[in-house]
DNA sequence: GAAAGGCGTCT
DNA sequence: AGACGCC
């Protein structure tokens, strides 16, 4: 039991229940939790054994008594009985970006969408433009979205994200004054293979390595662009063979939290 | 259920 | 401006 599968299943009940419409804090609780597991460095079944879950910040005895149950049993029986309670599809609708536990809500409840092939037939004969907090270019950007989910975005190998990273560091050098750059987040933990990637920058011209950031030549889409931050889908050469997708992010810090922002994001 | 918040996008 | 999604 890994503290990765804890923290997914945390977050999947904090997910139900904000689709269910709960208490807002519960919904929070769960998502903080989760977010505290994942950042442990000690294991998760360690601290059941030692029963010190509870030191853990954001678990208190009701969290601690599941991730108990889970680690203990392998299952988790609060988890099940909330997930009998979605039609089959629905909480796939969650893996695709742009949607989160609100708007499935809205597609289930008004709009009786339960699968991933039901929002894309409604996506595509425009019924999702008339729904609150949906327009032209949600519909559009969810499209593109759930293509995006169907090519299978599987998690990169460390090798492969390394090569990837010199690329985009040597794209960046030539087009900018940098001045730092690091990979943070699972990267720099040195796991097998990392499920995206962030960078954090410092530089001298932050609107130049901004715009060579999303220029990079393998940028496949770009999901958002700021002044400091940015999201991209990037294509690479598996060591394996064959081109894959992989999302990259990146941050421009201010020099002097430099230190502060490779902790936080790793 | 137990003590977070900032940035970017869309309506 | 407010809601939402995401890190």
């Amino acid at each position: 039991m890994t503290n990765d599968e804890v923290a997914i299943l945390l977050h999947e009940i904090g997910d139900m229940l904000d689709i269910l419409g709960e208490d807002r804090f519960r919904v929070v609780s769960y998502h903080r939790a989760a977010r505290a597991v994942e950042g442990l460095t000690a294991d998760v079944g360690d601290l059941v054994r030692d029963g010190k879950l509870g030191d853990i910040p954001g678990v208190g005895t009701a969290i601690a008594e599941k991730i108990t149950e889970y680690v203990t049993t392998g299952r988790l029986g609060y988890h099940e009985e909330l997930k009998a309670r979605f039609p089959p599809g629905v909480l796939d609708l969650l893996q695709v970006r742009g949607i989160g536990p609100k708007k499935v809500q809205i597609l289930w409840q008004q709009l009786g969408i339960t699968d991933l092939a039901g929002l894309e037939e409604a996506a595509k004969h425009h019924r999702l433009r008339r729904i609150k907090g949906f327009g032209e270019k949600t519909e559009a950007n969810l499209l593109k979205a759930i293509e995006t989910y169907r090519q299978g975005q599987a998690r990169a190998l460390i090798w492969d994200a390394a090569q990837l990273v010199d690329a985009i560091r040597a794209h960046l050098e030539s087009r900018a004054p940098i001045t730092r750059l690091e990979a943070a987040g699972s990267f720099r933990r040195m796991r097998e293979t990392v499920g995206d990637v962030d960078i954090l920058v410092t530089t001298r011209d932050v609107k130049a390595a901004m715009r060579a950031f999303t220029a990079f030549p393998a940028v496949k889409q770009v999901y958002s662009e700021g002044e400091i931050k940015s999201s991209v889908l990037v294509e690479y050469d598996a060591y394996t063979g064959g081109k894959r997708l992989l999302q990259v992010d990146l941050e421009i810090l201010d020099a002097d939290s430099w230190g502060a922002g490779l902790q936080y994001f790793t």
